[in-house]
DNA sequence: TGGCTCTTGGATAGCGCTATCCTATCGACT
DNA sequence: AGTCGATAGGATAGCGCTATCCAAGAGCCA
């Protein structure tokens, strides 16, 4: 073995040694050279199959972990997954993150977690914060962007998947999406309603954003096929969802429209709000007044009575776009550019 | 300017050219040297103010942004901060998490989360893997750490801020704290219930972390001190806390000891389950028996009664952490190792 | 004026890897 | 045999920055 032989027993240190074992330590140690150990443990190109193994040995007696800055550096790719989110006050996004970051954290990947606050300039500027760490991959929520993000999100060449939305078009092949069709969420749930004998079924949304948006489109139209739908039955507030929010649209649609025998409620934080309104104010659900929600979140389950909702694989999301991220940083090409996860109903008591 | 003048101006470009912007093109343009330009842009040592306007400039025309893995290899410092949390399920770590995050990035660092699931083991594993990432700081939860995590925590020399827990010393020099005595707060709530006249006051408990257990601790030393403490009116769960579990838990109690009469749950997800379930069975709050709760979570106030609880500053913990870490990242000496930012006692009308 | 420190800018060697180019070897096929 | 291509290992130049050492000049005092 030349290579162990060659002039590396420099006693001298560096004046800037850090006492860390690099790859070129496991090299002398296992006798070949800095390439092969890197080709060796990463597993590229074609290298003897006893070699990677002495390499390996040599390298786990050694208690060596490769740095990640110096690789980043060198190959212009971090073991960084940037990942977009909206918010981290709402139990959706959280439990989307949770999910993705545990399948990604599974694979070696480290999670950059970004909140946008709904907000496209701030969109623009996270991601431009985290295209410096050069990610292996990109988690963006929805597919509403400035045209600034999107084209950095191109121009990037960063694998990037999308999470909650698919686009329009069933058959697209761009961008890639996992999520369900927030539209027919929002008319399935306004059609169960409709065949539970109700016939004006308001909708409350707050937030407003994309896609409550679409969940009011399928509404409206789910309304128009009925022949139901009038204008002064959408109730819509930009202000955050809340409990107190949904107490306080309750009480403003049962005062402005004593006839609404439903309320179809953009999201369940809205919608325990108004359960929970309603018993304060002795109104029976769902003999006056059904309430439905959407999301099936944490608790909705134990209202009173049960919040009838529309349960959303949000933690499938999360995990089925990290492992659709997993196999486009592998060079992969997914057998389907969208996976479209659906929804359930959860007919339960509150109507 | 003699620097600009250097054959500089070689046009054959580097088999590895990545495109970029580097400290370099701005060296050039600027007619300084590299050395000046990484001063000037890091307002290190002592530079001519006029140079550093002339290489901010240049900067700023050119669009140069450092590159963080170079920065991170060659300083073995990055701008990353880790944050090590135990769950992303409850709301009160994802709001102690959205508040340090939002502070730390205001000042131009990344946070990376780590979620440990309440195990030393993993915990460990994480700091292991974030470590790598020579983080320029590191919040952890609690002050309970396996031997190995103390260790790594101590020899990195990454400067560290625990939250939530504050030593049991209130004169200790180390380590850094932010939080509130959350034995103090659970014998203040008990206290209350006392003050309210309720006599046989159980505890409910869930996770049965090591904060649970020390409002468990408050609770059992506030009896005692009343001449009220009975082991039987202990009640606790290893089970992670839901609204579920504290209707469960609020049945058993209710029929194993009928003669309780107030409950005093871990946590608001437990109280606020222990509120449907007494709704449901039509057991009347306070009357019948109070139920009291920890964090005021998010609905606390929108329940039927509006749920007593204890206040805590998770936010604020967040913020005040982070800050406190800034500082010593700089290289400063906190006045105070510990911040103690207390609690409130939010008497509603559960009791 | 000589020698001293104190400032300020420049030169350069890494930080620890990977990408790229090169070389040696081995078969296979003319 | 001779050529060619494929395979597997080695050598080395960066990746883009900062830390460290140096040098030149300024200011100061005896």
């Amino acid at each position: 073995m030349p290579y162990a032989t060659l002039p590396t027993t420099k006693t001298t240190k560096s004046h800037r040694a850090t006492g860390r074992v690099t790859l070129t330590d496991v090299a002398q140690a296992a006798g070949v050279s800095p390439s092969t150990v890197s080709r060796a443990l990463r597993g590229e190109r074609a290298v003897d199959p006893a070699l990677i193994e002495r390499v390996q040995a040599v390298s786990a007696k050694l208690g060596y972990v490769p740095d990640p800055a110096a690789r980043a550096l060198a190959s212009q790719r971090s073991n960084h997954v940037a990942i977009l989110i909206p918010l981290l006050s709402n139990a959706l996004f959280v439990d989307l993150l949770d999910a993705a970051q545990k399948t990604l954290r599974a694979s070696g990947y480290q999670t950059l977690m970004g909140v946008t606050h709904y907000d496209a300039s701030e969109e623009e500027q996270l991601l431009r914060e985290q295209l410096l760490h050069r990610p292996a991959g990109l988690l963006v929520t929805g597919l509403d962007h400035n045209a600034v993000t999107r084209k950095l999100m191109d121009s990037s060449l960063v694998p990037c998947v999308h999470l909650m939305d698919l686009p329009a078009d069933p058959q697209a092949v761009a961008p890639y999406c996992v999520g369900f069709r927030q539209t027919d969420a929002g008319s399935a749930m306004t059609r169960h309603l409709l065949q539970t004998g109700r016939r004006r079924i308001a909708f409350a949304g707050a937030q407003l954003d994309p896609r409550v948006m679409q969940r009011l489109f399928g509404w409206r139209s789910a309304l128009q096929e009925a022949g139901l739908y009038e204008a002064t039955l959408e109730f819509l507030n930009p202000a955050p969802s809340s409990l107190a929010l949904g107490a306080l649209m309750f009480e403003q649609i049962t005062q402005q429209r004593p006839a609404v025998d439903a309320i179809f409620f953009c999201n369940d934080d809205l919608a325990q709000g108004a359960l929970m309104a309603a018993l304060r104010r002795g109104i029976a659900v769902p003999s006056q007044v059904a309430i439905a929600g959407f999301n099936d979140l944490t608790g909705s389950d134990q209202m009173l009575p049960p919040l009838t909702t529309v349960r959303t694989p949000r933690a499938q999301i999360g995990v089925a776009a990290a492992q659709m991220l997993l196999s486009l940083m592998r060079g992969e090409e997914p057998e389907r550019a969208q996976i479209d996860l659906g929804f359930d109903i959860l007919a339960r008591q509150s109507t």
